[in-house]
DNA sequence: CCACAATTCAAACGAACGTTTGAATTAACA
DNA sequence: TGTTAATTCAAACGTTCGTTTGAATTGTGG
């Protein structure tokens, strides 16, 4: 009997957090905001998930878990049809960016997103674990996908680029106003096709970069 | 009468707010915790600061003044020594970098890193406001005198390019325990001069990569 | 239609929150 | 030292929070 396809009162109930968890934050959110804006009574919440981290873990679960099946299948097609030849590292990069940047097209997609960028740097303990539970495996597979074609590149060096790449695409995903602003206007984040194209474009090069190079001349230097 | 080099009560204050903040997130740290850490009365907060949003804003005002400060000088510096001729591109960004990575050697400085991270993504609008005072001005110095370097880029491009390497940059800031668990304790996020050489041949090479590529072969394309 | 489980509901719980108050204490300056 | 301003302090304010409770309601299988 436990869940069906779906449940109303636990899809309202998900609905509104994420939208005023995108908004307001988490902390910020009162469950009683969530129940009256789902139009539901506030034990609710505890009834159907236990407690507020329940909901806060099936708000991210719900959306996460096919977003990054979808990026494993991406990979895997990439990995049976190059059947022991190279992979371009694009594709690889492709399969990562792309399944999140179509969520972002519809409207709950997108207010998922702002809150996806708010998840990596909050503190709370239930959200960390839930985060390595969900990005754990897959990064393992992703970044040894790209190391296999950069095969120059140390086990440390690789690290730290996927490192960089991951810092630059989370910022991408998420923060879709503030690139507007800055820009006055000019970028237009709702162009997947551009964003696409210049993120990739982008980490590629960054992930290429000769290795070991050191820093030359006019480096600042000690000042004071 | 104002304000003295230093006031005990208010340092005290900052210190401990910053260290908890950092631990446990702003919102979920209370104004009794800062005081019974900082061993003062509950009441000084409100006496020095105002209201706890006074306290967050003098807790990021307090190291963000002169890290950005530093920042400007080494550009200011850059521009003066190149006279006309033109400036490496990694010296800027080591102009950007550097003073971050070096406040990051002192434990208080680590601390406040995490913290610093936080900041882009918090939605709270007092903080938003905060951001863009401090950041607004130096961050279209610094991509004018990125662009500057980069002639051939359109400035769409660039500002895209600069949005990714805020994101490779802030991402490497703030997430010094990430990293290391990531890697297996492979990465040494103290490793200032490491990461220095490899952010910013990452990030360089990203900005340099040739515009309007089009994505090649091998993409994914749409599924199912 | 009845028994029974699943769900909803209004109400209340105790705890913790940011802020305010007014008196007590300390420091500064004549 | 006496006066006055700056600061600290214990206590309380009103509010809001997440959670619990027990009765009312709804849905389901026999």
């Amino acid at each position: 009997m436990e869940r069906q396809a779906l449940h109303p009162t636990k899809d309202r109930l998900l609905d509104a957090a994420e939208e005023l968890f995108s908004d307001r934050g988490i902390d910020a959110t009162s469950l009683r905001a969530v129940t009256s804006a789902a139009g539901v009574n506030l034990a609710s919440v505890n009834y159907h998930f236990e407690s507020k981290d329940g909901l806060v873990r099936s708000v991210f679960l719900r959306r996460l878990e096919p977003l990054n099946n979808e990026r494993l299948e991406l990979l895997d097609a990439l990995e049976i049809t190059a059947a022991g030849t190279a992979i371009e590292l694009e594709a690889i990069l492709d399969a990562w960016v792309l399944p999140a940047l179509r969520m972002g097209q519809s409207p709950e997609g997108k207010r998922f997103k702002r809150l996806l960028g708010r998840i990596y740097s909050e503190p709370g303990d239930s959200l960390q674990t839930l985060l390595r539970e969900l990005f754990g495996e897959i990064l393992q597979r992703f970044s040894a996908a790209i190391g296999r074609t950069l095969p120059e590149l140390s086990a440390e060096e690789l690290m730290w680029r996927v490192h960089f790449m991951l810092g630059a695409m989370i910022h991408t995903v998420a923060d879709q106003p503030s690139i507007r602003a800055f820009s006055g206007g000019l970028c237009d984040p709702s162009d997947i096709e551009g964003v696409r194209r210049r993120l990739i474009d982008f980490v590629a090069a960054g992930l290429r970069s000769p290795p070991a190079k050191k820093t030359t001349g006019q480096s600042p230097g000690t000042r004071k």
